[in-house]
DNA sequence: AGTCTCGCACCTACCGCAAA
DNA sequence: TTTGCGGTAGGTGCGAGACT
């Protein structure tokens, strides 16, 4: 598939956090103040901003996702706009798996909608996964509509700023590339972020920070859901994603570690969802119904 | 008492720009 | 130049208060 596929420019040395001993700003909070401008107004002007380092002091959100009676994520399942396909399994042996904030498992298999590479007026669907790729991992982006021409490159911003660029093009938008590659992987989603710390072999990646997560109340688990696309990925989208999955996988051998077989399972489950049998845990089926006439007449009030 | 309206809290997703 | 952090717009449900 690479011959066809874009080849992105040669990793640079992997992006190694900051240093641990640079200078904190605390007057960050997760959720209070997270109003507009809250914490702008309190920077003077002309001072830059600083980045944050205090990964293991936040406590992040995050929503519900059903888990079989070991323990397990049921997989495919819908978070935010993300389809969760395969949490692949964690590469702790090799530093460019990860870094103080993100954990890149290989096998990670997402779908998620965007604008079209070939069309400006349609949305398809993409997606995303992840493969060994010897010292670094390599990160794919396949749109549905141009699956001859999947991205690779060795960092997720790399990978989708080249979507960005297309998509810019072909919309002839005067705008900026620039793309957040955690973001539209999903890293960057705190239920993601848990799901993938909760795999076996996080504690051993010397570089991550053990992130701290609550479970979102189910008020905000509703809305959040809403503006999802329901958690249906296209039967044809979903066999692509496993058979590109199963080719990352017979390559990179999952027996590369010993660890993560007996949790996420990955590949067998990946490999197990057939179409007939698919069926995206929405996380609608965990949440209590408990308050339908509110949402009716708030649709009354505001369509 | 039941229904409706509005404001609030909180979240996701996108994108600009600081940092590396 | 590239990466990814952080600001913010927009969307949701909930609850309090007003209205019928």
């Amino acid at each position: 598939m690479s011959a066809l596929g874009i080849q992105v420019p040669l990793p640079r040395a992997p992006y190694i956090g900051p240093d641990e001993n640079a200078e904190v700003d605390t007057d960050i909070d997760v959720y209070a103040n997270s109003g507009p401008s809250a914490e702008i107004a309190q920077r003077p002007p002309g001072k830059r901003r600083k980045r944050h380092h205090d990964i293991a002091s936040k406590v992040r959100s995050v929503q519900p996702v059903p888990q079989d009676k070991n323990g397990n994520y049921e997989l495919p399942v819908q978070v935010g706009i993300l389809t969760v396909l395969n949490l692949g399994h964690v590469v702790w042996d090799r530093d460019a798996y990860h870094n103080e904030r993100y954990i890149w498992p290989v096998g990670y298999t997402v779908q998620r909608e965007y604008y079209s590479m070939r069309d400006p007026n349609r949305q398809v669907i993409y997606t995303c996964w992840i493969t060994d790729g010897g010292e670094a991992p390599l990160f794919h982006v396949e749109a549905e509509d141009t699956p001859e021409s999947p991205i690779v490159a060795p960092t997720a911003t790399g990978a989708w700023t080249t979507v960005l660029r297309a998509v810019n093009k072909i919309r002839q938008r005067e705008h900026s590339n620039s793309a957040s590659g955690p973001d539209y992987f999903g890293f960057s989603h705190p239920t993601i972020a848990k799901m993938i710390q909760d795999l076996p072999g996080t504690d051993k990646c010397r570089m991550y920070i053990t992130q701290h997560f609550v479970s979102m109340k189910d008020r905000h688990v509703r809305g959040v859901i809403k503006k999802g696309r329901g958690g249906r990925p296209s039967v044809e989208m979903l066999s692509r994603g496993q058979r590109a999955l199963m080719a990352s996988t017979s390559k990179s051998a999952w027996s590369h570690t010993d660890a993560g077989h007996d949790h996420g399972d990955a590949v067998p489950s990946t490999a197990s969802y057939s179409s007939e049998r698919i069926s995206v845990a929405t996380l609608t089926g965990s949440i209590s119904s408990s308050n339908n006439n509110s949402s009716s007449r708030r649709s009354l009030g505001h369509q």
